[in-house]
Order: structure tokens, then C-alpha cells, then sequence
DNA sequence: GCATATTTGTCCGTATGTATA
DNA sequence: CTATACATACGGACAAATATG
């Protein structure tokens, strides 16, 4: 390495890291779909690495369940099943719910953090952007996680929410499953704001419920077609 | 290959994963301490190995968070910080009172999983066996966590008692703190029982706020000695 | 502070076995 | 059966960082 800007020390990253922060990123926006095989030469020839880093990379990304192995087959973007969905949400309402239901006082950032989430939301639905809609509707629920404070909760959800958007990616209908967000997440707002926890933990509960139930359905169709 | 018994087709296991077991179990068993440092050359020749496989088993642990990694200076066993254990009661906390609070009927399987774990941890008080009455307990709240019946959760679970265990092995006082798990695990068992789900999560509740406390007293002192 | 030895990070080429077209 | 593509594992090379005398 020459004079370079030379990172200090701590952030520097391997290879194999960066490699498959590239491949997270063509995941997570949809460039590359679940599914999709995965060449091995392709991918060292274009990227100008050896195939062992890249299989560095895909063993990263096959921990975080954003890449799946099959024997032989070689690796593909995870492809989420029913089953997968349904346990999603399960964590989803264990986690979330218990966030709701352990707060005794809402803090300030945490109270901040779900007010410009709500508007963020909101503004980004007056315009039609949809994608924005979901990541702001996303951050309203880690606010919600982050609630709990625990870094070990906060990094499981993180992958949960990944793989949910493995689900969204095959759905592509943002615009009728992001709107119903808007409203629950104010309506969520309102009632943590007012110190109402109880009602917000049942209301949660049941959105996150209705939502599995219409996630499944369109999956279990758009999946045997 | 030829008509071999051997492994049955699916679950082979690669070297890195063998030998990630063999890591894991001395780590678990307190054979390799906190702090302790894991030079690629002493093992790669004593498993003969190659180190790129070594750094794969090496990769894996570090996931489990059971190793650490610094860039430039090799792996170590975790230490597990203070920030750390508390967290991991946080988690405990969250999940485990969640499961609780979560069930309608206690399941068969769950009954006799629980009932199971606590006749087997009297049965090794009365013979002194505490790391056997260490185990027992862990499989208690094992049980409880599969009442979720969430195959991601009981995975984070698992890690967070991974790591629970480099703590006891740095406090290595079996005794004191084993004998309390017979108690609150049997009035657990008798509360869940009898359909008391409310009083069976604020006992758990409480019972896993004062472990923390004396674990995290008990570690400091350990800490700066 | 300096020179040297050791350790680690990265990457490559290759060998063997297996599954698929 | 052959050719292809992949998985796994090994050994080696070389640069960069660190430890040591």
C-alpha cells in the first residue's frame, strides 16, 4: 500500500468483508433476487478477487441468512419459506411487544426517534415514495426495539428485519401493505406519548399479527407461481 | 464411496466445524480461560491443519462471540465485560418472561421437559454434583424458552448461555449460586402447574434481577483481581 | 530508537472428491 | 461415460504489522 490515506487502524476492513458488503447491499435493494445463483467465477473475475475470499464472503452472508447453501448446488440468495415468515413474526411480537410492555417512561430519544420516523413516513407517502416509506417505517420499529436497550437484541433484529425485506423484495406491492404502517405507527405514537403502554402492547400485538396473515398469503401465492 | 455406514450423507461435517467443536468444548469446559490467546501455528500444527481451515473454525467462533478477534493480533477466548453480562440478564429477562407470559397450556412436552430438569438437578445437589446441577438448570430454561416455540429464538438463547458460561467459569463458585436454581425452578414448576402464568413470570422475573445483581458483583470482584 | 524474528492478513494454485448435465 | 462446476482442504508466497532483543 502506498502513501496511502492510510485508515487508522481500528475501521479497517478485510477483504472478504468488503466483498461481501457489496453482495449485502445488491441483496437488501433487490438487485440481486432470492433465488439468484451465485457464480463463483463470475463473481472473482469481476470483482478481481480469488475464490477463496469469496467464499469468505459467502460464508459471512450465509450466517446472516441472507445467502443459502445448497450442497453441491453451489450458493443462491436465500429464498425465505413459510415457515421462516411465520417465525419472523413470532420474534417480531416477542421482542416488540415486550419492548412496548417494559417501558416505564419514554425517553427522549426514543420519543424523537418514533416522531420523525411517523413523519418521515408520512411525508414520504405524499410524494409516492414508497421505498422510503418502508425504510422510515423500519425505523420506527427499531426505535421501538431500541427501547429495550439491550445492543444483543437490537443486532438480532437487525438480521430479522433483513430477512424480511428477502420477503418484500418478492412481494413488490409497497404501496398497499406500507400504507396500513402509516396509520398503526401514529396510532402507536399516540399511545406511548399519552403513557397508554398496556393498549399500545395490544394494539402492536394484534398489527403484527394481521400482518403475518397477509404477508403469508401473498408469499404463498407469489411463491408457487 | 463404497457401501460405507459412515457418515450419512447429509450431515457431514467439515473440518472447520470439527475443529470449531473441539475450540467450543475446551472453551465451554473452562480448559481455555478468557484472555487466553490462540496462536494459529501451535494449533495448526497440533490438529494438522491447514491454516486456512483454522481460520474458518476461528471465523465461526467469533461469531458465537465465544473469540475475539483484533486485527493484526490473532484471536483470543472472549472476555466477557460487565456491559456484557448485564446485557445477556436483559436478554434473558425479555425472552424468558416473554415465553412465560406467552403460554395458554402447558404443553406435554414442555411439562415433562421442565419436570425432568428439576428432579435431575435435585438428584445431583444430593450428590454434590454441581456442574451436573449447572446443566440441569440450563436445560430448564431451555424448556422454558421452547414454549415459544421459535427456532430463531431458542438459537439466540443458546448464544447467550454460551456466553453465560465463560462468566461461571471465571467465578468458578459453583455451589452458592447452583444451589439457588433448585428452589425458584421447582416453585417455577409448581406456579406453571397450576396455570399461574402471571406469578410464574414476575417470580422469573425477579429470581433473574437478583442473579444478575450478584453475578455482576461477584464478576467485578473477580474482574480486578 | 533500531534491526530482526515472528505472527498475521491476504491471496494463489492445486489436489481430491462429488454431483450434475 | 465424460465434461463441467463446485466443495473442501492443503501448502506456499509475500506484504504488513507486531513483538523482541
Amino acid at each position: 500500500m502506498a502513501a496511502g490515506v492510510e485508515w487508522a487502524g481500528l475501521d479497517r476492513i478485510s477483504t472478504a468483508e468488503r466483498v461481501a458488503g457489496i453482495l449485502r447491499d445488491q441483496i437488501e435493494t433487490g438487485k440481486l433476487k432470492p433465488g439468484t445463483k451465485l457464480s463463483e467465477e463470475e463473481i472473482t473475475t469481476g470483482l478481481g478477487i480469488s475464490r477463496n475470499t469469496l467464499r469468505e464472503a459467502f460464508r459471512l452472508l450465509v450466517h446472516e441468512r441472507l445467502l443459502e447453501h445448497r450442497f453441491n448446488h453451489g450458493v443462491t440468495v436465500r429464498m425465505v419459506g413459510l415457515d421462516d415468515l411465520r417465525d419472523l413474526y413470532q420474534v417480531r411480537r416477542v421482542i416488540e411487544c415486550s419492548a412496548v410492555r417494559g417501558v416505564t417512561e419514554l425517553s427522549d430519544t426514543a420519543r424523537t426517534r418514533l416522531h420523525e420516523a411517523v413523519l418521515d413516513a408520512q411525508d414520504a407517502a405524499k410524494e409516492g415514495r414508497w421505498a422510503d416509506v418502508g425504510t422510515a417505517n423500519l425505523r420506527f420499529h427499531q426505535a421501538i426495539v431500541g427501547m429495550i436497550g439491550s445492543p444483543r437484541i437490537d443486532e438480532v433484529m437487525r438480521r430479522v428485519w433483513a430477512e424480511l425485506r428477502l420477503v418484500w423484495h418478492v412481494l413488490d406491492d409497497p404501496r398497499t401493505s406500507f400504507e396500513r404502517y402509516i396509520s398503526v405507527n401514529s396510532e402507536l405514537l399516540d399511545l406511548l406519548l399519552i403513557g397508554d403502554f398496556t393498549r399500545a402492547e395490544k394494539v402492536l400485538k394484534t398489527y403484527l399479527t394481521s400482518a403475518e396473515k397477509q404477508f403469508v398469503a401473498a408469499y404463498a401465492e407469489a411463491s408457487h407461481r
